[in-house]
DNA sequence: GATAAAGTGGAAGCAGCGTTCCGCTTCAAC
DNA sequence: GTTGAAGCGGAACGCTGCTTCCACTTTATC
């Protein structure tokens, strides 16, 4: 959706079996990138999505610009998940549904979790959603916290590591969606108030986040 | 030591120097697993310790042989750590002290996060520690749930994973140790009874564990 | 100190993977 | 149908990182 619009007007569509195969490469490379992580290779991909290496190529010209795309998707669907949260009347259950969801997200890619904790470079749409992302989640945490149903000393930037650690350790080794779910539960139930004990240390800002990723990635590339 | 002690005896002792070097690669590739994570180069090993790749290369004939070394010191330390908590007298505590150290080794050494969720193949010498080391959580944990300090619908696996999870997300995203305390807490919050809600799905076995990170090693070696 | 074994560094070899290139095929406009 | 452009496959290329090899240096013994 990104690469193909570089054509301003007065310029053929593309040809009808290149969009086919441009979607069964992004089909490929979602299914493998949450598989295998960043370790997927081209020619896999290529295979599973019935083309040679050279198509893949010629849609995506590197494969970090193939793991961009399949990236700002997984931004979409969690931005598309909050807002349906959002939709719900009560705070505590927007909550919990929205995080139940997103470490769902995070453990159906792999790569997503991969690159929320680890890799700075995002593509312009991407970090558009990201913005986005970030506010829905402050907001339904807020929401869920004027409620009385979340303690209050955990940020939005808490929140999203947190479950970010969970979804990742299940996706990583190959556990089930109830485990997941299972794990989420223990987390959520961290999360009540009526469980609170004082925590060490101060909140996470999401510029502390950003900051944190920069210096990493700065440091060592891998 | 593992790899040197093949030398039944009427043999001669290690040279002064080698010895040297092989405990300066060994404490370079400590510092790097732990910075990058298998990311680390044979290469950055050798710079680090001051020596030619060469010299890295005959101590440990591949690189997982060094990877493996490392990680055994790993469980080790655990093991020692685990045996220091249940020295305590009182049970809550001692799972609580042993549950930070725990989150603690793992976040030093990506590596072992990494490798405790993803990786089967262990070297002889870490097997066995490994086997320990589950039988000291599984002691830690019984002994905390009898005292009613940690909800009694959780498993030792369980909690394995749970701070495993934590301590991969902090280490990966470059955190420091006060955020890893802090989201220690938190779930240790979602472990005390008082918190405690219905969780979907059952306690997970050790014996669950390894089967999913058979199957996982099976289809996608990366 | 002389000597033989042990150890060392780094260049060369090799393998995996991303990217490029080009002759051939398929599509679609006329 | 014909034709030209767009798209395709996969071999070839180059880069990066692990491993091997060997001429040279260091150690320890006599």
């Amino acid at each position: 959706m990104a690469t193909r619009s570089s054509t301003p007007l007065t310029e053929r569509p593309q040809r009808a079996d290149a969009q086919r195969n441009r979607r069964r490469v992004l089909e490929a490379a979602e299914q493998l990138f949450a598989e295998a992580g960043n370790g997927a290779t081209i020619e896999g991909i290529a295979k599973r999505a019935g083309v040679g290496v050279g198509t893949v190529c010629r849609h995506f010209p590197t494969k970090q610009a193939l793991l961009d795309e399949v990236l700002t998707d997984s931004f979409r669907e969690i931005v598309a998940d909050a807002d349906e949260a959002l939709a719900s009347a009560d705070p505590a259950t927007a909550f919990e549904q929205f995080v139940h969801r997103l470490a769902a997200q995070q453990a159906r890619r792999r790569l997503l979790a991969e690159q929320m904790a680890t890799d700075l470079e995002l593509p312009p749409a991407a970090v558009e959603l990201k913005k986005a992302m970030r506010a829905r989640i402050t907001e339904l945490l807020e929401r869920a916290q004027a409620a009385g149903a979340v303690r209050s000393d955990i940020s939005p930037a808490d929140t999203a590591m947190l479950f970010a650690g969970v979804a990742q350790i299940t996706a990583v080794s190959g556990a089930d969606a109830t485990l997941r779910e299972r794990y989420v539960a223990v987390m959520l139930d961290g999360l009540r108030p009526a469980a609170a004990t004082p925590l060490p240390g101060k909140p996470l800002q999401y510029r502390d986040v950003d900051r944190l990723l920069a210096r990493r990635s700065r440091s060592a590339s891998r």
